[in-house]
RNA sequence: GGGCGCGUGGCGGAACUGGCAGACGCAGGGGACUUAAAAUCCCCCGGCUUCGGUCGUGUGGGUUCGAGUCCCACCGUGCCCACCA
């Protein structure tokens, strides 16, 4: 950037003024804020509480500006609480395990612990830089045993509140990463979340958490202050559908009966069951192949098991699958249906089998079209028959039953469904269910750098878990990395062999670590008394602190940490370990900063540093310009022209600078007088207490700004105009406004002109000034006068003139008079107070 | 394919509940100060115009005295989900 301003060579103002020099202003009152303990939040304080919140980082080394911008918005809302009158704790800290620090170990031979717990450090020292209230004593890094202890802890709270289970389950696996996903982790086109390369399926045992226990609860948010735009993700991501399942029975080549149930939600249409159709990988498939289909139906299974899951998954792909030879009854009208096998029917979803109804789905209907399938139309429209043969696509609620027996003639609609439903039950051949499409949460890594599992493999026991007092299992320091698709802690004989904490036998240690999506789990649990040594949590500080009033954070967390951690919040609850089932009150979401359109992301090397920002321009103007960029929650696009626009917002600095100095020289010997410019000023003051204070509340940082900007010109106009006006009370009045407005986004300046004033105490321990609406009004009111809707005039009139009078004026004028050409109005709108619309 | 957003000057963006479109700022133009420059301060800054006006918030329609704002359709764009039975 061509950096036109350099504070640290500017001489400003008139007079023999000191310049402003950022640089110098900030480090010292980073230190006085530090050495009075201004950032700390008590425990033993009288102020009622404010759990203010940031998704803590990952130590990725350096933070660039979208974290700032993200740290900053949150600090000036914190900063702006406390002036409410709050005791706001602001904790910070890292989420320090995950892949790249094993990556760094790996390829530069580094210690995981040492190469993150650096980063930590040099991290630290920039967000230091910023002059937020960051609560240093509460620093939490997730990677430090006295921390993953306690997700050990509660790894094992999950287990044997039987919400922890192993289980052998086809799951993501990223081959890049060399480790098994989470759901979550798995982007829409089938690629890893982290690294981006293709994901594929492997069947393997591993640990899950039962999170589809909590589904409906999860769809509550009671209380929740949070973007609609947020739970309609959860929402979606849960994916809730009300049905029935219905249980179809084979027969296989030895007589046997299976029951195959499966899930629909039409159970109204059970009559137009045409077809069966099982998922490739379902396993009675095995059982029910005929002799002459198994050569084509092991071929098909085993395509299908080779395609990627973009292949697979695309939809556009035309309909596949083959006939297994045996068939199915429908227990409703005991006839049999051909079993077909395709890649359309996913077995982790439902039952991983399907009743084919082509008349009415359209997936179905493409199946029956493609392979001569018959179609049976258990609907009709109101106004015309469709003929089966004929239909161009599938008929999808609308109409009314048939086909049906008793139900025909029945609207299509959920009342319909309900009474198909009681029917099913009524005979035994199925019940009402609900499936999600929310997966339980699968939380081995194979994997070095985690929290460890705490379980241990016995041969006489079975799985045992490590017992509460013998936590933390350490996480060795020094480990060999050969990337093998198992952890790494497998070739560790140390880690591995142990004793049996039952019968004392020797037994082997769980190898794989915990998602590091565990330990965000509970960070929030930790603030409250991060130096515990004794317990996780203290109830106690708990009650006092918890819930999160505010928290600050991307939106990309919508379907992962954030439903993850109501998830937490929720089973600790059921455990009795706390009170409150949901742990974040209110929750809003920072855009993202792009550069050049693109996502920033340190790899890239796309990542733009806050650093030389701060020391050339000053943390208050970096923050100012930040939070003037645009609207908080749209977040801002990184180019070129865009640190352009620091220019303004350092200009604005300056201005307050030379104000509060040039008000600073009059301070003690301000006087009274009967100037009505006074009122002036003190219409300006109030009218920006209103506009700013109601900003900040709704995180609309850029509009405060606007609204700071435009109390100085104002004030510089009529100071410009009113000799004397100055040296009143009201303008020093207005000056302490302005300063204790702009405390929360620009710290460090504000509270040097403060003390520059003789003020005593902290800026930032000024309680948001009160405002008074009989000052903020005007005296002279601007009236809108429109012909047909149309702007024709506008007339200045005293406040509270009457309406009749108002609209007499407007009427009188020559632009009205004009346009009438002496007709009479047809109708005269006034609305009171803006405007007088005459309609002719 | 489904869900949720967004579309306003040269640029970032304002506009509360339908009531002066373009606040605030950047860039640009002009002026003051200066030996000069920077900085600072003041003025102008959507298009067209016969200077009366007139057109203008993605496009087309609608509701209304009045629409950037509400409704319908379409176009573009972003995010989330996606063969979910």
């Amino acid at each position: 950037m061509d950096t036109q301003i350099r504070p640290q060579e500017k001489e400003n103002g008139a007079g023999n003024r000191p310049g402003y020099n950022p640089a110098e202003i900030e480090s010292k009152w980073q230190q006085v804020w530090e050495d009075n303990g201004d950032n700390h939040a008590s425990d033993d304080d009288p102020r009622p509480k404010f759990y203010n919140l940031v998704m803590f980082p990952y130590p990725s080394g350096d933070l660039h500006i979208g974290h700032w911008y993200n740290f900053v918005g949150a600090d000036v809302y914190g900063r702006y609480m406390r002036q409410n009158g709050y005791n706001v704790m602001q904790p910070f800290g890292f989420d320090a395990f995950g892949l790249p620090a094993e990556n760094a170990a790996i390829k530069r031979g580094v210690q995981a612990y040492k190469w993150t717990m650096s980063n930590v450090e040099r991290t630290w020292g920039q967000l230091k830089t910023m002059g937020g209230i960051w609560d240093l004593e509460r620093r939490v890094v997730t990677c430090q045993p006295d921390y993953y202890k306690w997700t050990e802890w509660f790894f094992l709270k999950l287990y044997h509140a039987g919400l922890a289970y192993r289980a052998k389950a086809p799951v993501w696996w990223c081959p890049n990463d060399q480790t098994v996903l989470a759901n979550e982790q798995v982007l829409a086109n089938g690629t890893c979340e982290r690294c981006g390369a293709v994901v594929i399926k492997r069947d393997l045992e591993q640990w899950f958490f039962r999170i589809t226990k909590y589904a409906d609860r999860l769809l509550e948010y009671k209380g929740l202050d949070w973007p609609e735009s947020t739970k309609l993700k959860q929402i979606n991501w849960i994916g809730r559908s009300e049905g029935a399942r219905i249980n179809f029975v084979a027969q296989d080549a030895d007589g046997q009966s299976h029951t195959i149930p499966v899930f629909t939600t039409r159970p109204d249409t059970i009559n137009g069951v045409t077809f069966f159709l099982l998922a490739p990988e379902h396993p009675l498939v095995e059982k029910l192949v005929t002799p002459e289909q198994r050569a084509e139906v092991e071929a098909y299974v085993d395509k299908a098991r080779r395609e990627t899951e973009i292949e697979r998954q695309s939809t556009d792909k035309e309909k596949s699958g083959v006939f297994i030879g045996s068939y199915i009854t429908n227990p409703v009208n005991g006839q049999p249906v051909p079993i077909w096998i395709t890649d359309y029917v996913l077995m982790s979803y439902g039952t991983g089998a399907v009743m084919g109804v082509p008349a009415h789905d359209q997936r179905d209907f493409e199946f029956a079209r493609k392979f001569g399938l018959p179609i049976v139309m258990v609907y009709q429209p109101d106004d015309h028959e469709v003929d089966p043969h004929s239909m161009p696509e599938a008929l999808v609620h609308q109409g009314h039953v048939v086909n049906s027996g008793q139900f025909d003639g029945l609207p299509d609609g959920p009342e319909t469904i309900k009474q198909f439903i009681s029917w099913i039950e009524h005979n035994g051949w199925g019940n009402a269910e609900v499936s999600y499409r929310l997966r339980d949460w699968l939380i081995s890594r194979q994997r070095y750098w985690g929290t460890p599992i705490p379980m241990v493999y016995c041969p006489q026991d079975g799985i045992v878990p490590v017992p509460e007092d013998q936590l933390p299992v350490l996480l060795p320091t020094d480990v060999e990395f050969k990337p093998s698709g198992e952890s790494p802690l497998k070739d560790i004989p140390e880690f591995v062999n142990t004793t049996c904490p039952k019968c004392g036998g020797p037994a082997r240690r769980e190898t794989d670590t915990m998602d590091t999506f565990m330990c965000s789990s509970w960070y929030f649990l930790r603030y409250p008394n991060p130096h515990d040594e004794q317990a996780a949590f203290d109830p106690e500080k708990i009650r006092q602190w918890m819930p999160v009033d505010q928290y600050t954070g991307g939106p990309e967390h919508a379907t992962m940490h954030l439903l993850y951690a109501r998830f937490f919040t929720m089973a600790l609850h059921d455990m009795g370990l706390l009170d409150f089932e949901e742990p974040f009150t209110r929750l809003v979401h920072q855009g993202m900063i792009l550069s050049e359109g693109r996502k920033m992301s340190k790899s890239k090397g796309k990542a733009i540093a806050p650093d030389t920002l701060v020391q050339e321009h000053g943390a208050d103007a970096v923050r100012a310009f930040l939070m003037f960029l645009g609207p908080f929650e749209r977040g801002a696009d990184w180019n070129a022209n865009t640190e352009q626009l620091l220019v303004g917002t350092n200009r604005f600095l300056y201005r307050v600078w030379t104000m509060g100095l040039e008000a600073a020289e009059q301070s003690p010997n301000r006087v009274d007088t009967d100037q009505s410019t006074e009122t002036d000023i003190r219409r300006v003051q109030h009218k920006t207490i209103k506009r700013v204070v109601s900003d900040i509340r709704n995180f609309q940082f850029n509009t405060a700004l606007s609204g700071l900007m435009e109390m100085v010109n104002e004030m510089q106009r009529i100071g410009g105009n009113t000799a004397g006006i100055r040296t009143t009370k009201a303008w020093g009045e207005a000056v302490d406004t302005l300063l204790v407005l702009l405390s929360p986004l620009c710290p460090h300046i504000t509270e040097e002109l403060w003390h520059q004033l003789g003020h005593g105490g902290s800026v930032h321990a000024q309680h948001v000034p009160v405002f008074d609406p009989a000052l903020a009004a005007d005296e002279v009111i601007t009236i809108v006068v429109q012909v047909n809707g149309k702007l024709r005039e506008t007339i200045q009139i005293a406040a509270g003139t009457n309406g009749d009078e108002i609209q007499a004026v407007a009427l009188a004028s020559p632009k009205v008079s004009v346009q009438l050409n002496g007709a009479k109005p047809k109708k005269v709108i006034y609305v009171p107070g803006k405007l007088v619309n005459v309609v002719i």
